[in-house]
DNA sequence: CGCTTTCGCTACGGGTCGTAGCGTAACTGT
DNA sequence: ACAGTTACGCTACGACCCGTAGCGAAAGCG
């Protein structure tokens, strides 16, 4: 999750734990005042109070940093049992448009994916600091739906996987979309909707399963 | 659609059309090679045999030039009717997605949708010559589908734009998704699955409408 | 106290930005 | 044919940011 951990070593200088805190609170500040392509790696060293030389010994680039920076924002994102798996759903939706809503997320993050198109390693690395742990929560409901009886147990891994890949995209792709495209809010009575809409889709394709889904 | 017609006047040597050509078809190819960040004006400039000035005066930056692009990229989509509702979501899903395959555009994409998170103007700009295109296949698709009886006729106004634009988020997010964020591909399988759950949360609110959706 | 690593600072070459200035090219109206 | 108007290509420029190197000082460890 940190820039790279380069083996600390136990002789030496440490390295400042509240120096990483404070560049990728200065970097999150920089996004929401400068936005992606004008932030610059000199200003967010004069916000941290950080030597820029310091900056550049811990991340390789803007890239690395931001992704970094933004992944701190989905630390908050648990799965709430609130008993159903409408409810629940609703409620990652409501969570995951609440982090959107905030101008660093929606500054950092499109910019970090558009460079990704190009970056295998960025790709990597931002799948494993913000994309998967977005995934588990779907996984994770759809284990309590099927703990409640709202959903099949368990079928066939592979098919499983790609249900919840399908779902995952679905999710987090309405989501960003709605916020970052349309820029609309995406309130309690949206994410309503969103629920009933992907419900009656996912049950209703679990209980006529002609074909994978 | 292109930089902004600044009034063509009916004196004076007028705007070669093929420089305008020249340099969308420069700028996808920088967008190609280098990507959003790396790309240069300067760069664009010279792959279109055109003075860096020349560029200036018809675009007023990075942004709108990409935009302008990455639009043209957009025109060749249609709605195709295959005599179902399923059909015609399946063909429009894989239609955006051969156009996100494409690296001109999933470089270009994103990279102006970041900035347009910060300058209303280029959001604006995109909402026209790109978002508003694509929506207009959702409203084409729901309207042959009343027509066939497979959707109820016609609700309020109002709820029935809030349909639109939640089937529209969930369908160009879930593609978006997919493509730029799990970088999977959006293949004839997916596109399978996705209309399957999404025609069936559709028909399935629209019968049960304990609510607005 | 030596050893090691980090830190802050300064300085630097290289690249991009966006603009200004100038002479030339293209097209229009009289 | 000629003057008027606009677009074009070219060069040059200051400003900014990049990413790195070198230095002395600070902060840990044995």
């Amino acid at each position: 999750m940190q820039s790279r951990t380069p083996a600390p070593r136990a002789t030496g200088r440490p390295r400042s734990a509240a120096a990483d805190a404070a560049i990728l609170a200065a970097t999150r500040a920089a996004l929401v005042e400068l936005g992606w392509s004008r932030l610059t790696l000199g200003d967010v060293a004069t916000r941290a109070g950080v030597a820029k030389t310091t900056l550049y010994r811990r991340w390789a680039g803007k890239h690395e940093l931001v992704v970094d920076a933004v992944a701190e924002l989905f630390d908050e994102l648990r799965v709430p049992d609130r008993g159903s798996l409408a409810a629940d759903i609703e409620g990652v939706v409501l969570q995951f448009a609440a982090i959107l809503a905030r101008p660093e997320a929606r500054n950092g993050l499109m910019g970090v994916v558009a460079e990704a198109a190009r970056d295998d390693a960025l790709r990597e690395r931002i799948r494993g600091s913000i994309v998967e742990r977005q995934k588990r929560l779907v996984v994770e409901g759809r284990a309590r739906a099927q703990a409640r009886g709202e959903l099949p147990p368990e079928e066939d891994p592979r098919t499983a996987a790609r249900t919840v890949d399908l779902i995952f995209d679905m999710v987090a792709g309405a989501v960003v979309h709605r916020c970052l495209v349309s820029s609309q809010p995406a309130d309690a009575d949206w994410a309503g909707s969103l629920t009933r809409v992907l419900l009656l889709g996912i049950t209703g394709a679990a209980q006529n399963p002609a074909g994978s889904v």
